[in-house]
Formats: C-alpha cells, structure tokens, sequence
DNA sequence: TTGAAAGCGCTACCAT
DNA sequence: ATGGTAGCGCTTTCAA
C-alpha cells in the first residue's frame, strides 16, 4: 500500500494523488480528481509512511517528551494533556521515561537521531546538570514545572499560590500554629511554596517562625521525618509540598496517637486519586498538571511553527478539594 | 552529518563506512580501514539516521507499548521492564497510552504505518473487544498480563498462586473467617486470584463460603463499598485483589471502628510505594511486574527476529511483604 | 490542472 | 577488500 498503488489505481501522477492527500493549501487539482483520489485512498486503506516522507521532509511530526519518572500521577497527567494537545495538532508523541543521569544521553539520542522535532522536558536534576543536559539537544524544547534562568520556553504550575491557597483554608478553620513540610531544599518548587506558605501566614497576620518548616523533600519516609522532628513544636495543622510526603506525615501522626483532623489537620498540594485512599481522605490544593502538558505541547507546536516564543503564566492552582484531614483548629 | 560526509571524510565508499559501522558480521574490511572510519565517525559524532535506515531495511528497530493507563504502577513497572529489556537489544520503546476503546485505532495506526516492528500490549478491555482490536495489529504483538484464548503469545503474572500465598499469609496467622475482595467479574485476573483464594482456604481445610467475597473491582470506590457490604459476615480478615482496593477497605474499617490488624487484618496483592502510604502500612505479595516487561519485550523481539514462539511461564509472585496491616487473628 | 523527476540518507546486492 | 548503484516511499520543484 503506497503512493503509487493509490496513483496507479486513481489513473494519476503520484505526485498529483500526494498533493490531495496532503490537503496541500493551493489544490491546484480539479475537484474531480481529489474527490476520485480520496475515495480510492479511503477504500485502499492508504496510510502515507512516516519514514518516507520524514526523510523527505525532514520533519517527523513527532514530540518527544522526557520524565524522570512514569508512575509519579503529576508526570502521567502531563504526558495525558501533551498527547492530547499534540494529537489535536497532528503529532504523535514520543515518551522516553529516564532515570535522573541519564537525561543528557537521552535527549542527545533523542534529538540527534531526527526522531523528534521538538522535546518537552520535566526533570528533576539540578540547574547546572540540566543545563548541560539540554545543551545535547538538538531540537528546540519547552519546559514543564520548572525554571532555568535564562534559557528556554517553559510551563510551570503557581506553587506559591497553591501553597497561599493551602494556607489560607487552615487559617480560616481557625489554625494559628501551621507547620510546613518543605519540598528538596535549593529547588524551584520547594522555594515558591515555602514563599507561598508566608504569603498565606502574612494574610492571617501570622508570624513566620522558622522551626515550624521541616524539609521533607518528595517521598513518603522524608514526610514521615520531619514530621516527626516537628511534633514538639505542637503545631495545629500541616501544609505538606506534595501528596505523598503528607502521606508520610500521617503515619507520623497516627503513630503519635494524634486525630486527624480533631487534633492537628493536614494539608496537601496535588490532588489525585491516592489523596482518597488515605485515611482520612486528605484535603488538598488540585494543580492543573494536565493542563500543564497540554501548554507545553501547544507552545513548543508554536515555536516549530516559527511563532515567537511568547513565555506563558504560571498555572494558577485548582479547586481546594475538602476532605476528611483538615477541621477546625482545636479548642 | 550524513554517511557521505563520514566516507568522504575516510576516503571510502559510502557501502564501506555503511559496512563498519553496521559492524556487519561478515567484516570484509581491512583492520586499518575499519579502524579510521570508526575513529572518523566518532569524531564527526555520527549518528545514523533512523528513518533512511528505516525506509531502506523496512524496520525500525522499535517496540510498541499500549498500555490502558500509565499511572498506574503496575503498567509503570511493565514499561520500564519492557524498556531496560528492549534497550539491551537495541530497540527504543514507543509508548502508546490510550484510553480503553481507543486501542483498536491506536494498534491500528501504530502498526500500519511501520513506525514499530511490534506490540506489547495490555488491555483491560473484554476479550471479544481485545480480539476486535489486535485484528487490526499489522505487526506481531506479545500480550502483557492476560490471555486471550486461541490467541497470542503472551506473559502474565501467576495471580492464581500470588492469592494463594496471600491467603496462607492469613491462616498461618490463626484467620479462619477471610473474605475476599475480587476483581471484576468476568475478568482473567480476577478469575485467577479468586481460584487462588480458594486453594489457600482449602490447604488450611477451611470451607469455601460465597457471601465472604464480594466484587470490589480495582478503584478504592469499589473496595469501600465491598467492604461494607462484606462487614456483617464479621469476616477477621481480608484478601484483597488490588493494592487500591485493599485501601479503599481500609477507609470503611476504620469507619467501623475496627482496629487494624487487632480487630481485623488486611493484605493486598502487588506491591508498590502506596502500600507504605497507608495507615497502617498495608502487607502484601508483591508481584514482578517489571519482569513481566522484561520478559514480554524479549518474547517480542525473539520472534522478530524468527525464533519460534516457545509460551511462557506465569511469573510466580515475589516476596510477602509483611507490614502493619496483618496480625494474629482475634482471641 | 497535471506529470516528470530529483533526491532525502541509508542498505544491500553485485562488480571489480 | 572495496566501490558503484538501485531503490525504500515520499515531497516538491519545475515543466508541460
């Protein structure tokens, strides 16, 4: 089934039949012949290849998208709103699923080998590493959730106003004493909850005190730590950076004997399912993470376009979904 | 940076570098010349270009992966099987993640524009409809965690003896009242882990009863409402089919007041990250799902490569991973 | 409005 | 041991 079997069966020239098939802009074909060439093209079943015609065109209509990691829910849901975005515009979306270190490799294969026209990265290395890792890409690339200073498109999430968001639900419960449970120390987000978190203190006339922040990074066992070295600071209620590092939380304060939401409410940023399975079902700030990767995608089709870069907002967050972990402050 | 530059650069025909660098087997090349074009080449960086090597050998040294969710952690670990697997052969992965219902298409279209040499593909879709879609495959596909009868190579997980193991978990604990909460009905799986419940009631010469098993499905809705359903039977503890649905149980045990494992003792199959989340952290047989990736890439790529199908083994369960949820049975 | 033909970068067959 | 060359299926420029 190629070109030529449709030209040949059509009566045509292939390049007339690859002219209609294409929907090329100035269809200097008679309608006729286009309604006879698409019909045999349907009833044939053609599907053009993408070798071929990547080989010619030098494109592939193809995105690549790098994440560190495939079973965290904020990476999956991006890579959702990407391919749906990508798919509205006609490309097929590549996912490479890498381990932190080997990003620079990846993009490098990726992007040098002309298997995709653009990247849409998310990483979670450091500056300097991922600028020495992007600088092996070869195609032009958009970023998500985060920000290089001085390089590149990129689509991030307001983790600062989430993190407001957060903070202002617990002070209007009545909650004074709100401990913090930080992101990694030195990264992008971690910097603008913790912002966002004195940002929701300050509304409330509260003043930031240091000892109530514990850096718990994002995994469960880091959440179950700090919380527990911030137990003695007695505080009513938790805003956690992350879902999973509230998780950890919670297990520190069932073990401590303590009631959720009676004795201290907890908070976290991200909704997605497991925020149900906890017990209780943990209030949290939903983030727009689909929406995320479908801004990416968008942008980066824009920029291989030749339009200008344009550098988008952040992501405002969601709806605050209210569940069993956050009450009234005590007494 | 084409073949040609790299021969021109070597003084050779483009047919000798291309002879090199392929590392054909039958080097009909002197020592000196092979030496030079590979140093040539990896001065000038040279990578090949995929779709011209591609469009002229009619392969594309690619595997495809549909899977029906990618947050889900058993098909995350899949992928990353599949992935490390297909990497040591020198395949790449494309990952396809389509809704149910989509899959006839995205198989369809996948594989009838040679953009992949074959399919690993996992559905959570009725076997009728299963069968529909792969009618559609253009490509030799291997099927990752089920069987399709009369159809396929295939792996899956040995979800029969994993139930089983589960069980006996709990009647060496002194559990004689275990309900079990199943999958959906109809499905592979839950037919299998079902049959497996039953083996480990009868190794401990405890008689089957219907009314201690309920359909639950595999969303925690669905393990919340069984367990309701199943708390009159005063059951002292529970098999649950999924890591999700043992949770969404949880919810409605501590809702009742019951005291886990005191009161009553949980276990789930497969085992991932979430299981520590829970409170208390949720026992469970883990499950070699990332093998089952490995294994289903390697079958795939085998029988690309000519190999008869051989049909594997179920993959036994891993190891019983003993956490808080299960103890002693009451009394 | 349509056709002819070059050529994208590579592999593989056939010569030498 | 090495070179020449056809051709994979397509797009696109130029000619008719």
């Amino acid at each position: 089934m190629t070109l030529a079997d449709v030209a040949r069966a059509a009566g045509v020239d292939m390049s007339t039949a690859s002219r209609v098939l294409r929907g090329e802009a100035t269809q200097r074909v008679r309608e006729e012949t286009r309604v006879r060439i698409l019909k045999i093209a349907e009833e044939m079943q053609y599907l053009a290849n993408p070798l071929a015609r990547g080989l010619r065109t030098q494109r592939t209509d193809t995105l690549g998208i790098v994440v560190p990691q495939l079973d965290n829910p904020v990476f999956a849901s991006a890579i959702r709103g990407a391919e749906l975005a990508a798919a509205e515009r006609g490309y097929s979306l590549l996912i490479s699923h890498r381990e932190p270190g080997e990003t620079a490799t990846t993009i490098a294969k990726i992007s040098r080998t002309n298997r995709v026209d653009g990247l849409l990265v998310a990483s979670l290395d450091d500056d300097e590493v991922l600028r020495t890792d992007l600088a092996a890409a070869r195609v032009p690339f958009v970023l998500m959730n985060r920000i290089l200073p001085g390089a590149a498109l990129s689509v991030v999430l307001d983790s600062r106003a989430a993190a407001r968001k957060g903070v202002e639900h617990l002070t209007a419960l009545g909650h004074r004493r709100i401990a913090h449970l930080a992101g990694r120390e030195g990264g992008f987000n971690a910097r603008e909850r913790l912002q966002g978190y004195r940002d929701g203190l300050a509304a409330a006339g509260i003043a930031f005190d240091e000892k109530l922040v514990g850096v718990a990074g994002y995994t469960a066992e880091g959440g179950t730590t700090a919380m527990r070295a911030l137990l003695p600071q007695h505080p009513t209620a938790v805003l956690a950076a992350t879902l999973v590092s509230a998780a950890g939380a919670m297990a520190t304060l069932h073990e401590a004997g303590l009631r959720i939401p009676e004795d201290i409410s907890i908070i976290g940023l991200h909704d997605a399912p497991v925020a149900r399975m906890l017990y209780p079902a943990l209030t949290s700030v939903a983030m727009p993470t689909e929406e995320m990767g479908r801004v990416a995608a968008d942008l980066l089709i824009r920029a291989l376009a030749g339009e200008e870069p344009e550098p988008v907002a952040p992501l405002p967050p969601g709806a605050l979904v209210v569940r069993g972990s956050t009450g009234p402050a005590p007494h």
